[in-house]
DNA sequence: GATATATTTAGATAATTAGCTAAATATAAA
DNA sequence: TTTATATTTAGCTAATTATCTAAATATATC
């Protein structure tokens, strides 16, 4: 849990985050939207993937990367628990409040 | 924003949060909780203010820190809404699904 | 005014981090 | 089997961070 806000606390491993929210990637088709080098991306990489917030996947010559959602859930779910806060989980856009 | 979550990345002040989550306390009382020393949670207390999760008032010698609720939630909202997480602001314990 | 209490500021250090270039590895294609 | 592509590893640097002790500030009490 400690290494999931480490790894939330960098603004361009978040935007790997959301790029991820819609499906699996490469690390290169990732690496084209940001304005940093190919190394420093794979060191943002690394940290997501020791955070358990992404896997990844050798297919060829490139290596897929996927959004772990359950991992970022019970984190954020977790921690805001804590103040009495509740995420939903449905992924669904019209429930309650 | 970005400066919350750099602030939710560190063990002792996500603690901090939590020990303010039930009311207000003074610098002290909140240091008492750590083995760290006071300057060290001076510290931490100014990376919280500088996020704008708590504020100050002093009264007296004493320094008394609150949450600002409004402001960790907006943020937890915010981030967990782009993955289609919904927080649920209601501080009652039994809501929805 | 002197002393005690609460907290922060100053100044230092060791560890971590985000970034880079260059090189290594692995796979695919020619 | 050479060359091109995709990604990581190695090695470096500059900036940031968490921590400490000592000193400063501010307030309260004696």
């Amino acid at each position: 849990m400690n290494k999931v806000f480490k790894a939330l606390s960098d603004p361009t491993r978040r935007h790997v985050l959301e790029l991820l929210r819609t499906g699996p990637m490469t690390a290169g088709e990732l690496s084209d939207h940001f304005e940093v080098s190919k190394p420093t991306m794979s060191a943002h990489f690394a940290v997501l993937r020791e955070a358990d917030l992404v896997d990844a996947v050798k297919s060829g010559r490139s290596i897929t990367y996927r959004l772990k959602m359950s991992v970022l859930e019970d984190a954020l779910l977790s921690f805001a628990g804590v103040f009495g806060l509740k995420i939903d989980s449905n992924n669904k856009e019209g429930s309650s409040s």
